[in-house]
DNA sequence: TTGGAGTCAATAGG
DNA sequence: CCTATTGACTCCAA
């Protein structure tokens, strides 16, 4: 059988430092109006003996975070459900960060245990194909409450919003109650007059453009490098940080992407190379080392691939008779709930449409070059600090 | 302290 | 409404 389920056992708990549960109450939006302690988002699945997400992720095997989010896109499209509601309700995040998390999923491997813990939770909410009416229900009850309040409001005062019992989650139910909301709690706080708050920086394009290039001379620019960046630009010295945060971690996250589709298998399609990126900026160049961009592709050759690469990619055979196994039901011999809810990769992969995404871990490929060129910043980076010196440089606006 | 990971939430476009 | 982008922030580890 060509298909082989990575159904891989391997242990993932290597080395993993304590974890800390920090909890934080949460309330289901479901009927049972108390949380009990450990789990945060009501999990998909009712019967998992207990085990709060995190031990489910610390076991979990290793999931194909790619077709997951494929496969997720797809059910949420295809059934008009959106991004915030799925957030809020199943992960327990928000739009911004869901809409990011599938358009971007790291690979498994990259992923911290709390990274991993999102995914889990969508391959949970994948493994149960009554997940999809019920988060339907919501978004009809939603628009309900909706409706009702715009109601009310016109005709007299408010809300009052107390009343939901249960399963509201109008607009007090979810959205706060994660464990990360102290975050914000500490970031709203500061609103002691109605209107303070902080006009949101945004930078214009000639100053991303002027970062961009910095960045490209020094990914990892000294305090002083950056204090003249602030000035020059105009801008807070923290803004400029944070700048450099963000856009390191932005690469980084792209070089990601590029490898696992890499890995999925491309060429089938037309094309199809990523290589838009944006209007403007684009790395590509990394300044400082030897390029030598020599190598030849003619067209044709395909050296580098021979052998073991990924078999299936474009088109994919129809049909999907493999269904969910679902978990529910009898209980597993020995397999252990875990697998059950995990062991079914192929339940995933075989996305009804697009199969592609092989599993197959094959970091042998040409983008990988990008990805060096940023190791090798970063090797840079340290060497530069271990020589402790700074230099001068230019970067001309 | 610094950098990375993960997010939030404002906001720009549809 | 919804989704994508992105500056800022929290938490952690080195």
């Amino acid at each position: 059988a060509p298909e082989s389920p990575l159904s891989s056992a391997e242990e993932s708990v290597k080395s993993q430092q304590e974890e800390q549960m920090c909890q934080a109450s949460i309330q289901e939006p479901s009927e049972t109006s108390e949380s009990q302690p450990g789990t945060p988002l009501p999990l998909p699945l009712p019967g998992h003996a207990g085990l709060s997400i995190q031990e489910m992720v610390a076991m979990s095997p290793e999931l194909d975070t790619y077709a997951i989010t494929k496969k997720v896109k797809e059910v949420l499209t295809d059934n008009n459900l959106g991004q915030r509601l799925f957030g809020e309700s199943i992960l327990g995040l928000t739009q911004g960060s869901v809409s990011d998390l599938l358009a971007r999923p790291k690979p498994w491997h990259k992923l911290s245990l709390k990274g991993r813990e999102p995914f889990v939770r969508m391959q949970l909410w994948l493994n149960d194909p009554r997940n999809v009416e019920k988060l339907m229900d919501m978004k009809r009850m939603e628009k309900k409450a909706y409706m009702k309040r715009r109601h009310s409001s016109i005709g007299e005062s408010h809300l009052l919003e107390s009343g939901l019992s249960g399963s509201d989650l109008t607009q007090s139910a979810s959205p706060q109650n994660l464990s990360q909301q102290h975050q914000q709690q500490q970031q709203q706080q500061q609103q002691h007059q109605p209107h303070l708050k902080k006009p949101r920086v945004v930078l214009a394009p000639e100053e991303k453009e002027a970062l961009k290039r910095a960045y490209q001379q020094k990914p990892y620019p000294s305090p002083k490098t950056i204090e003249e960046l602030a000035s020059q630009l105009n801008l807070k010295t923290s803004t400029v940080i944070n700048w450099f945060h963000n856009y390191r971690s932005r690469i980084r996250r792209e070089l990601f992407i590029e490898e696992i589709q890499a890995a999925a298998g491309e060429g089938g399609s037309p094309s199809a190379r990523p290589g838009k990126s944006g209007g403007e900026g684009d790395n590509s160049c990394d300044g400082t080392e030897s390029d030598s961009t020599a190598e030849g592709r003619p067209s044709g050759s395909e050296e580098r691939r021979g052998l073991l690469e990924s078999p299936n990619l474009s088109h994919r055979d129809e049909e999907g008779e493999a269904e969910f196994p679902s978990a529910s039901g009898t209980s597993r011999p020995r397999g252990g709930i875990i697998d059950s809810l995990f062991g079914i990769p192929e339940s995933v992969s075989t996305a009804p449409a697009t199969a592609t995404a092989t599993p197959c871990r094959n970091p042998k490929d040409s983008s990988l070059r990008k990805k060096k060129a940023a190791n090798l910043n970063n090797i840079i980076h340290r060497l530069e600090k271990a020589a402790n010196r700074d230099e001068p440089h230019e970067w001309e606006f």
